[in-house]
Parts: structure tokens; C-alpha cells; sequence
DNA sequence: TAGTAATTGTGGACATTTTCACAATGCTGG
DNA sequence: CCAGCATTGTGAAAATGTCCACAATTACTA
């Protein structure tokens, strides 16, 4: 495939430029030089340019990237052009805040199912969401056609339930829980355990005792 | 200061060892070798050498690294002998989440603050938190020593609560909020958007339509 | 005590990522 | 239509990051 070749980083900014080409759209830009979407996202414009042309040749010499057109490559790339349903697992807190979270449908991600282990929470609905009973996880996925998981989750409890992602065919997941998940090489991680990010920062503070 | 030349990469390694060695010290684990953290984690056993040796040789040949000194280690190396006051920004569905969550206490961090720019919210208090004018965010920042936020504010007002946050002297920034934020060179962030996170995670599936 | 096995710390090779710098191209205004 | 300016795409250089391989050291066993 083509595609095994782009690095990781480079993927991983893709989206941020997305995001930032959007707010041009809504300010009506229709052109954007690499230098200025650069300052946006703090990246370089010769590493913008890079990164898109691992892609093809999408910008204008003179004049730059006509912001649409870029829009609906990079949407293409990241297979953004259509909805992606998801499950979030772990009807917590986070779980409930993820739910209500309207950001998701807006930007191509649809909720179409939320499990949890807990007996009070099965069956009962939480923003609109009926709770499903984890234990039969593999088998909704399968039927929903699921490939995205929102992992939210004790730590405790966590690799078991990543198993049964596993066994129900998921293909990528996003790991709130604080450790390391094990899983095949075919399905993709992102840690973003909140702990662990501030624990990063501090590293950069003065300790004060 | 001699940590100016401590890659980044590697400084956002070292939270994720402390996680895997404090997993072991819960099992009774008192030594483990580069190779077994190395699994655990999933980063190479030269790679754990190389990024701890940066900060000085805490194992032992022969034998690997000592569970509990390693712990005691880095945590002094990330500054985390100690517990950071943290302050929320936006008490929407997120925010509140995050009061509630408990996982900040037990590994270093405690939400002194909350605060929002909603009337209804201002003067309310939510998961045993008083919620305060987000107008009054610089001075109670330098009241309460506060140099940690976390921003789960609309991207609209993002930026705005931002140079709120820089002027009462924060020093880091844990963002969820969909954009680049611009802030002076001292100032840390980290970006976690999660929304940009599954978009990087769908550039590996197959799309469906 | 000595021989064997395990494991670290590290110099240097290798790989990846970023930046540079410039030819090619397209825009703009007169 | 042309001169001058802006901007891309890219090969090559530089910088950064990862991995290899091994000397040095420690642990273990008998």
C-alpha cells in the first residue's frame, strides 16, 4: 500500500491543519500561503509544504493553497468523508461528558453505541444513549460495524475490555486509561490519558518545595 | 539550566515508565530490566537505557533497575515530589467531568479552581467545587500560586481565556479546546483535542462508502 | 573462588525528520 | 505583454532520534 510510507508525525498533523484551514473557511479566506498557515499552527512552512507533498501537489505557485480544495483533500486522506461510527465504552464521568459532547457529530464522528460493566448503568439511558451490557461488546460492534473505540475505562479493567474490542474486530482506539494497551499491530492506538500528559508539563515548571 | 537539552520525545516518555513501574511496585515487583519495562511499554529496551541515561545511570548491571528507586527518581526528575495546584477553565460537560475524576489526586494533582464565564454557573458549586468568574482568573491565579491550567472552553474563547491565563502568570496549559493556542515561548501546551485525535486514527482504516 | 549468565550505559552507525535554498511557475499592475 | 513579486515543490544538507553491539559490571551457582 501507498500509504505505509507517510510517517506517523506527518499524519498526526494533518488534522491540525485541518482544523485551522476550517476557521479560514469561516472567515471567508479562500487562498492561504503556507507561511501563514504555518504561524496558525505553529509549523513550519517548508514543513507544511512537506507534508503535503507526500500527497501531491495541492498549492498554486504565486498565490498558495486555495483553502476549499484543500479542505476536501486533506478529508479524503484522512477518510474523512463520511460518518464514523463509534463506540465509547466506559459510561463514567468522562464516559458521560463524551457523550453529551456535541463536537464529535460536527466533525465526522457519530456515537452509535455506549457499554459499560456497571448493572445499575445497563439498560438505563444517558443522553439520549442507552447503556448497552459490555459483555456483549464483540457481538454489537460486529452488527453496528464499528471500528473506532473510545476506551474509558478503570485502568483496572482496561486490557481485558481492549480483548474483547480486539475479538470484535475494532481497528483503532482512543485510550483514556493510564497504561499501555496490548493489542495486535493491526489496530491503532492513541494514548490520552490526562495525567500523564500534566506529568509531561511539570517537567518544565520550577518545583516550588 | 542543563535540562534545556532534554529532548521533548523523551521527557513525554518518562510519565508513561513511571506508570509501567508503578504498576510493578503494586505487583511487588522490586527489580525490572530495561528489556521487561521495555514490553510493558512498547519502546525498546536501548531506547529506556538512553532516555534514563540522560539524567544519570540508575540501574544495575546484571540485575536491571530497582523498582522503587526508579520510581523515587523520576519522580523528582518530572517535579512530581510534590502536588501541583491545578485550575479548570469551563465547566461544560468536560470540565465537570474532570472535577469529578479522581485519578488527578492520587497522582499529583489538586483542582484548586474552576471557573466559567456562565452567570448561571458563577457562585454554583459542582462536584463539591465553587465556580468562579473566569473575569477574576488572573488575580485568583496568583492567589492560589496556581501555575497549571486545564482548558475545556468552546474553540470560540479560547484564546481569549488564554492570554487571561498568560497574564496571570500560568506557565502551562493542558488544551482540549479544537485549536493552535498562542501563547509566549514560556508557556508549555499540550494539545488534546479529541477529536483531532480520532481524525489522525481514521487516516488507517479503510473508508466504508 | 571461578565460571557463566544477565544486564547496564554508551559510542557510533543508521534512520528519520526538519530545514534550507532555489528553479519553476503563476499572479499583478501598468 | 512584460517586469517584478510571491509562492510552491523538492533535492540536498543538517539536525535529531533510534538502534546496535559490546565492554564493564554484577548476580548466580556450584
Amino acid at each position: 500500500m501507498e500509504k505505509a510510507k507517510i510517517p506517523d508525525i506527518v499524519v498526526e498533523r494533518l488534522p491540525v491543519y485541518l482544523q485551522a484551514l476550517n476557521h479560514l473557511l469561516r472567515e471567508g479566506r479562500g487562498v492561504v500561503s503556507s507561511a501563514e498557515l504555518g504561524r496558525m499552527v505553529d509549523v513550519s512552512a517548508a514543513q507544511i509544504r512537506k507534508d503535503l507533498s507526500y500527497f501531491g501537489g495541492f498549492g498554486k505557485q504565486g498565490s498558495g493553497y486555495h483553502v476549499i480544495s484543500l479542505i476536501e483533500n486533506l478529508r479524503v486522506i484522512l477518510h474523512l468523508n463520511q460518518i464514523w461510527p463509534v463506540v465509547i465504552v466506559g459510561v463514567g464521568n468522562l464516559g458521560q461528558a463524551l457523550l453529551r459532547y456535541q463536537g464529535f457529530a460536527r466533525r465526522g464522528f457519530e456515537i452509535v453505541l455506549a457499554c459499560d460493566n456497571n448493572p445499575d448503568l445497563i439498560g438505563s439511558t444517558q443522553s439520549g444513549m442507552q447503556i448497552n451490557d459490555v459483555r456483549n461488546l464483540a457481538d454489537d460492534l460486529k452488527r453496528l460495524n464499528i471500528q473506532i473505540a473510545v476506551l474509558t475505562v478503570p485502568a483496572g479493567c482496561a486490557q481485558q475490555v481492549t480483548d474483547q474490542l480486539v475479538s470484535g474486530g475494532i481497528r483503532a482506539i482512543l485510550n483514556y486509561a493510564p497504561l499501555v494497551l496490548k493489542v495486535p499491530e493491526s489496530v491503532h492506538v492513541i494514548n490520552i490519558d490526562p495525567v500523564v500528559k500534566l506529568q509531561t508539563l511539570t517537567f518544565y515548571l520550577e518545583a516550588e518545595d
